[in-house]
DNA sequence: GTCAAGCGGATTGTCAGACATTCTTTCAAT
DNA sequence: ATTGAAAGAATGTCTGACAATCCGCTTGAC
């Protein structure tokens, strides 16, 4: 048996249970950005006591998914645009560096299955389903990160893709903008496919930057 | 007034108090890596009810400085050394951007601040104050990532730089580290003050890279 | 003697309820 | 219109409780 197998399986407990689906809730936007989340109503809503529902909001908080200020309680963080604007740097910093190793190093077969979530990115852009889009988009980064080799850099990804996940679902829906999206994915496909790191790196800045300009673009018309 | 001035006075709540409270312990290797931590016995030691407690230890495992187990509760995280470097990796990839945005944008008043800290590090490096080299170092750092002109790089290099904390401190004891660590330091001062971006990230990703070999080293050594 | 089964203490997960503190809003008074 | 006070709502925190789970030890079988 491989030592580093982790044959434990996990419980659910409430409190994790409660983390899921308050944070699924954030991304589909359930919340407006800027509202409140009034523990009471939460509870009767979750069906969960107090404790566990507090418990949930501070690991929470400490993802940065939410805001808590004492005394007032939690809120969703109602990010303006130098936010966003620093966390897609950030983003761009992690995933250039990330897609450039994956070029390097990446196996036949997550190539694979990286190509198959292309083809579903493909399908998805072309239909009207917003949140498929953002989803098998998702996907698309997720093996990208999971396959570059450092843990670390695709825990942070995700930390960082969760927090703008709005942003990324309204721009996403932007006319046109799923589909140079696609273009732009293949583009970095192509490149990784080719083991091509420099070229690869390339088409993820490019990538990055586009869409922290489709999100630019979003946040002014939508305001 | 200033519209972005935040003239609220945070009321500090327990739980918060709790988190520093426990960070700092876990800083200061005040338990063993992969010890448990017994709620009960916090309670008693920190004086404090359970909610509370376990409220604070969500938000330190959601930092990932704590593991908690469903059913085992939590314990120190004992990090493998594949996770450590995957650790270094990302602080490389984040401090040199870093240092290389901070060269390019640091004000003089701040550049003064750096120059004071290196300072500081440079007497504690002599010292035998072995907390101090750390927290000095972690102030140097602290500066260079307020002025890099991106909070989020910020945010999550603090995290990075908290969790290897203990591993920190064990290869600063090295003997000769705390010295060739101040002349790192100071060639990248010397490049920031010099407005020279590319010396400046060539010498933070020296920097970092050497402290990762005298971390590794600290760690072989020890175990 | 080794190994499996089972038992009991210890620990965590979860809840209910309570109360003081603080915030927000409303309404009255100047 | 601004100020101030009071009521209502929400949060911060604690106590106490109980079920579920885990861990170590004993017991028993082979």
């Amino acid at each position: 048996m491989p030592p580093d197998l982790n044959l434990r399986v996990l419980p659910r407990t409430v409190q994790q249970e409660t983390v899921d689906k308050l944070r699924l809730a954030i991304f589909s936007g359930v919340f407006e950005p800027g509202s409140r989340l009034v523990e009471s109503q939460l509870c009767v809503q979750l069906g969960i006591s107090r404790p566990s529902l507090r418990e949930a909001l501070r690991s929470l908080a400490a993802e940065r998914l939410i805001d808590i200020v004492p005394n007032r309680g939690p809120s969703i963080p109602a990010l303006t645009w130098d936010e966003v604007t620093a966390i897609y740097e950030a983003r761009e910093l992690l995933e250039v560096e990330a897609v450039g190793r994956c070029a390097k190093q990446i196996s036949e077969a997550q190539l694979e299955a990286l190509k198959k979530s292309l083809s579903a990115f493909e399908e998805a852009a072309s239909s009207n389903d917003g949140l498929a889009r953002v989803t098998t988009a998702a996907d698309f980064y997720s093996i990208i990160l999971a396959n570059c080799g450092n843990p670390i850099l695709e825990e942070i990804h995700r930390g960082l893709v969760a927090r703008i996940s709005l942003f990324r679902s309204r721009s996403m829906s932007l006319e046109g903008r799923a589909m140079s999206s696609l273009e732009e994915m293949r583009e970095i496909y192509e490149a990784i496919a080719a083991r091509d790191e420099k070229a690869a790196r390339k088409a993820s800045r490019k990538h990055v930057l586009k869409a922290m300009a489709a999100a630019k673009k979003s946040m002014d018309t939508t305001n």
